[in-house]
DNA sequence: CCCCGCCCTGTGACCAAGTCACAGACAGGC
DNA sequence: GCCTGTCTGTGACTTGGTCACAGGGCGGGG
């Protein structure tokens, strides 16, 4: 399998850089798979060429929430916190369809974050946008209603015109909150019109209602 | 007054940049001055020399929740994520005490940034670990009860032998919750005598009871 | 010294959200 | 068809957040 770095948005590399990159084994996994679990420690750094990589944090009690997805042109804050910091993963990690990737080991990782500025730009501006996102999360969570993160998250879920293909279960993880919670605003949505559902798929009918929602406080 | 960088932490410089760095002048704030707002472009680098700065997310309705507090040899991560990735402040800072601290003018930083391996490092790591610290306090914030969050607040404040010195607004403000819901918790603990409460003032009585209910769920 | 106003605290009523327990309903495999 | 596992709906209860308001301490002005 070829990958060049320059298509996964790598520019300005020293050619011996650019050499090795290009020798990294591109990784074909399927949908589900487990990238890397809470504890363990960063082995490198993850390169998505396609598909999706959801970071999920979750409690002993069982409930989850979705951190943020990685897809192709953006990198994981997890890797880059461990390969930074020497610390271990603090979420798990996993490919939420068919993807493919690269892993760069930790030591071409150091090497290209001393001596290739585009490099080291590239991962810290990556770093600190996913922060921002990271604390707009926090404001959510502890501050907005559960109401506006399942409306919010639906909306950005829908992105054909289908219905969206997912349990109330799935969703509920998602958002960071329980399913019966789920259920009973889905009901509620349902009956005012704004959706229809059914066993494994949500359909949204009043869009413009469901974002007043979202932006709602 | 006179700073010297290598007692801020600062190490393996380049003279020029010693020399550079020694000559910022260092500002002298008092007790509640405000270093930034959500929204203010970022203008520098924030060493801390002495004192604490509390950076703090407010919300539309007048909540807020202390983010982390910035002590001497620490570094700010709003700060570093806006001059990493060009964003501005989405928290708000204010000094807990009297502060002192230098600014590091964004272009002193950025050829700090490409030239000195020991400061990027220590950047870089500072960031890291702030990022997870920030998610474990979104998984606090998630999924543990609120009474966790106060317990854990109070133990932190209670350095010294005497009660800890604060409203219960302020460490409402603080786990992120509203003043009532301190006010009961606190009610019902000193009923087990668990603690004693005056205007303004909080005393720990059982610190081992208080460190069970920070450490459950 | 007293009084006034401000801030801090306590409380009741109500709503939103999370938990627990359990009952149906549906889909796929046998 | 029937069985099984998963998905969904619901009631009862607890916790947490919001609103409204009542006292109570404390400091400053008269």
């Amino acid at each position: 399998m070829e990958w060049s770095p320059s298509k996964a948005g790598l520019h300005g590399l020293a050619p011996q850089d650019a050499q090795a990159l290009s020798q990294l084994k591109v990784l074909s996994l399927p949908q589900g798979a487990v990238l890397f679990q809470p504890g363990q420690p960063v082995a490198g750094y993850a390169i998505i060429l396609s598909g999706q990589v959801d970071v999920t944090l979750s409690a002993a009690s069982g409930r989850e929430i979705l951190l943020y997805s990685v897809v192709p042109g953006q990198s994981c804050i997890q890797t880059t916190m461990g390969l930074l910091g020497e610390a271990s993963y603090s979420a798990g990690a996993q490919t939420a369809c068919p993807t493919q990737l690269v892993m760069v080991p930790r030591p071409l990782f150091t090497r290209l974050m001393d001596t290739t500025p585009s490099f080291r730009a590239m991962v810290f501006s990556a770093f600190a946008g996913r922060m921002g996102t990271m604390m707009e999360l926090l404001e959510k969570v502890a501050f907005a209603r559960v109401e506006c993160r399942i409306a919010e998250r639906l909306l950005a879920l829908a992105t054909g015109p289908g219905p969206v293909q997912l349990t109330q279960g799935e969703l509920a993880a998602q958002v960071g909150t329980a399913r019966e919670v789920v259920s009973r605003r889905l009901e509620n949505w349902a009956q005012r019109g704004l959706v229809r559902t059914a066993r494994g798929q949500i359909e949204l009918c009043n869009r413009p209602a469901l974002q007043a929602i979202a932006d709602a406080i």
